[in-house]
DNA sequence: TTGGATAACAAACATTAGTTAGTTTTGGCT
DNA sequence: AGCCAAAACTAACTAATGTTTGTTATCCAA
């Protein structure tokens, strides 16, 4: 008895919640909007979620565990710390391409996320920021990185990535694969020449 | 026949929303949650301001004003295009620390404002990217910055300044002035040790 | 074909939104 | 002291909010 259906549509309202939260905001949106987004009426999504903060809290959550795990992966191996942070950067660009609305809402939305839902999320972005600082720091140990500021470093790059959302759309000039290299550029090596 | 206090009232509600529509955002704050905050009644305010909407128009344009005077002035300098690009990153990162909450709603909730100040912020906005892409390309030009795309360079050091509202806090362990140094390293000097 | 769950609907709920109207209080000037 | 405008208040309005209720339609399994 499988009903592939209904995971179907309930991740349809994820999605479309996703857009429509990225570009008006989790408060500017509205059940209604969102039905009409979805086409069907407010009060039928409530077959398929219990509440509204419900699929914010699907949204973030699904992201952060995303991150959190693929830094598991990344941090284990064995390239250097230049290398892991390279993959680091890769990884956001591409989860920002391919994932854009959904990583956009865990950027900016997750504020609106009600308690307990929100220390939850709350710490799983330290637990993240932690893992990347640790390779920062590791990196500046070892002779690899400049010693700069651990937190601004991470802070910097973390940044650096997101306006992406704004900006990016696939079939633009530039290619994903660009894309990334010249932010590495930026990031790893820095605008001036040496 | 002199009314300073008037002016202070209202720029005590600006102000006021500022912080609040940063914390909840332009449609999570209430008039009434604002009307609390500055210490009257909702009804209250519209004495000294003409509608919601005016208050965003009000932050938002304030910043984008400062930030093109400034852009006008750094450019007209004689500074090498490196210097020009580091003033203008510590112009950002001042205006973050001394005005977080006015730059943070420029940044985030400008996309509430109802036409045809949208379009007026947008167009604004568009000038003062328009002028430091500018700058970076003149800087690739005369061979002082590595030939990477100009807008990713341009929107990587446009967002890598905006964590400073997430995180930063006057009196924390790092002043103003070692923030702006490290970040302009690892913008314009890379991560990675040469 | 029919039974029973799944999912759609229209209508309504209580609450909150931004804003206006009407009235009272405040505070400086003559 | 007394006036007058500025600015505060209470009360109310309409519209929109998230959600619940009760009912109908859909659809697969027996």
């Amino acid at each position: 008895m499988l009903k592939p259906e209904k995971i179907s549509k309930r991740q349809l309202i994820l999605a479309e919640a996703a857009k429509l939260f990225k570009d008006r905001g989790y408060s500017g949106t509205s059940m209604r909007d969102l039905a009409g987004q979805v086409g069907m009426e407010a009060a039928s999504m409530y077959n398929h979620i219990k509440a509204k903060d419900e699929i914010l809290a699907s949204i973030c959550f699904r992201i952060s565990d995303l991150y959190i795990s693929q830094l598991g992966e990344i941090s284990a191996t064995a390239a250097s710390y230049g290398d892991k942070i390279k993959a680091l950067i890769r990884l956001h660009i591409r989860l920002m391409v391919e994932d854009g609305p959904a990583v956009s809402v865990a950027n900016h939305d997750w504020k609106y996320l009600p308690e307990p839902k929100l220390g939850e999320f709350k710490q799983a972005r330290k637990t993240y920021e932690k893992g990347f600082a640790a390779l920062i720091e590791a990196g500046i140990a070892a002779g690899e990185f400049q010693p700069v500021n651990v937190s601004v470093a991470l802070f910097t790059i973390l940044s650096a990535v997101r306006w992406i959302e704004l900006w990016y759309r696939p079939g633009r000039e530039l290619s994903a694969e660009e894309l990334e290299a010249n932010i590495i550029t930026v990031l790893l090596h820095g605008l001036e020449r040496k």
